[in-house]
DNA sequence: TGATTTATTGTCAATCTGACGATAAATACC
DNA sequence: GGTATTTATCGTCAGATTGACAATAAATCA
């Protein structure tokens, strides 16, 4: 990073979040309808302008309370990746920073009638059905999305769409949504209570539900992701080794 | 996003580059010296302003190619994360977007006295070693090199090192360089040419070195990473496989 | 009281992994 | 030239992991 030379040229800069969360055995994404121009009327990922003397996490939490009424981050949030600043707002360059938020279901606020409504709609019908979306935000959601789904493969981060406490097949159905395919339930049992470091039995138990009671499971206190750092590998041993 | 509310704030954007590189066996970063204040006559990385109507890629290459003299991207260039704007930068808030590059060693400009010289560094020298950084690049160095590992654990890229052509042992120095560890050479060499879709023999082999000859492989063609785009797993089998 | 549903434990063959022996094919040394 | 050395590559084998699926456990449902 050089000095500054004349001078730099100055952006605006706008955190963006994608929030994803499972309803229904389904991946659902945050998205409020725009109440102004440009894109008034469609649908596009919570988020806005950075303040002065804000730092990107901050302004991204900011942003998802101001949005959905939550008094605290609800679950995992990272950051996701940049884009622009060019040819991405009709109103000039504008760089975002997007980031990502996996959470458990979480009410959103009922707003009045002048804010912008946030609510949940599953993934799926804004990829492939006919939602459209403001702004580079559909481009945004499919990168989320993929990040999302290889987290999954070699982190611990599924649990960040539970609670503090949950079944193996509530776990499971996390995997289902965000990958989009089904598990072996045995298998799949198998792999995630025989994974060192990952889950821990809370000695509870489920009851009420049809079926068998299920034993309740707490991520390991080593596992948990640190807010907005990358998180450790545990589930997938690497291509190879060290001998030493 | 919503829209302009008064007025937004502004920053000055920069992007970094830490270019990473093997070089006698020895996982290199290429630092600059600074000219100029603040941190003048430290090391840092190489980067530069976002010009307006420029993007992030955009600049990233050519802040490359201005302190380095490469005339197109060497190796594989993707980002890395942003940082800011708060609190990193004296003169005010800059925020600043970094990126990564994985390449094979290449020659940087012997630039003139004024000019800002850039060199390759051993990475340990910066991180454990008493090398001060300017700005937070140390820890985005830091970053960088996490990233840089677990890319080798999931993805093709360590072939980002080496040249169009390269032997296994090549291939396994690159490994060796960025873990920090020794690995089996008969258990890479079956790893490697035995995952699917990862290496091609050319059918040429290497002549002249000590030893026998070795066969010279390349990235096969769907491998190769898309630059600046994430690239897909192909190297380890992921937690649980869909049944269907 | 079954019938049904969901959870959990096993079993077994195929594959993968890590440790390491053996061989192949070049250069280095004398 | 002949042998030592170096590096590449192929094989072997036991233990771990994976995927397919049987069997059992423990609740609700009808």
């Amino acid at each position: 990073m050089p000095e500054l030379p004349t001078a730099p040229a100055l952006f605006p800069v706008t955190v963006d979040v994608v929030a994803l969360t499972v309803r229904n055995d389904v991946l659902n994404v945050l998205l409020i309808t725009r109440l102004i121009d440009p894109f008034r009327g469609m649908l596009a990922l919570p988020g806005g302008f950075v303040l002065s003397g804000e730092d990107l996490a901050t302004a991204a939490s900011r942003e998802l309370a101001e949005e959905t009424g939550v008094d605290r981050v609800p679950g995992h949030l990272e950051q996701l990746a940049s884009y622009g600043p060019k040819g991405r707002d009709p109103r000039g360059d504008v760089l975002t920073v997007a980031h990502l938020l996996l959470a458990p279901d979480f009410p959103v606020l009922s707003a009045g009638s002048d804010a912008e409504q946030a609510a949940w709609y599953p993934v799926t019908q804004v990829l492939d059905g006919g939602l459209q979306l403001a702004f580079d935000h559909r481009r945004i959601l499919g990168d989320a999305l993929e990040r999302a789904k290889s987290k999954l493969e070699y982190s611990p981060l599924g649990a960040a769409f539970c609670g503090e406490e949950f079944t193996i097949a509530q776990l499971r159905a996390v995997y289902e949504a965000v990958w989009g395919t089904r598990l072996d339930p045995r298998n799949f049992h198998r792999k995630a209570t025989g994974t060192p470091g990952f889950l821990e039995d809370t000695g509870r138990m489920t009851a009420g539900d049809a079926g068998r009671p299920a034993a309740l499971f707490r991520l390991v206190e080593a596992a948990r992701p640190v807010a907005g750092q990358p998180s450790r590998a545990v589930l997938n041993p690497p291509l190879m080794r060290p001998r030493d």
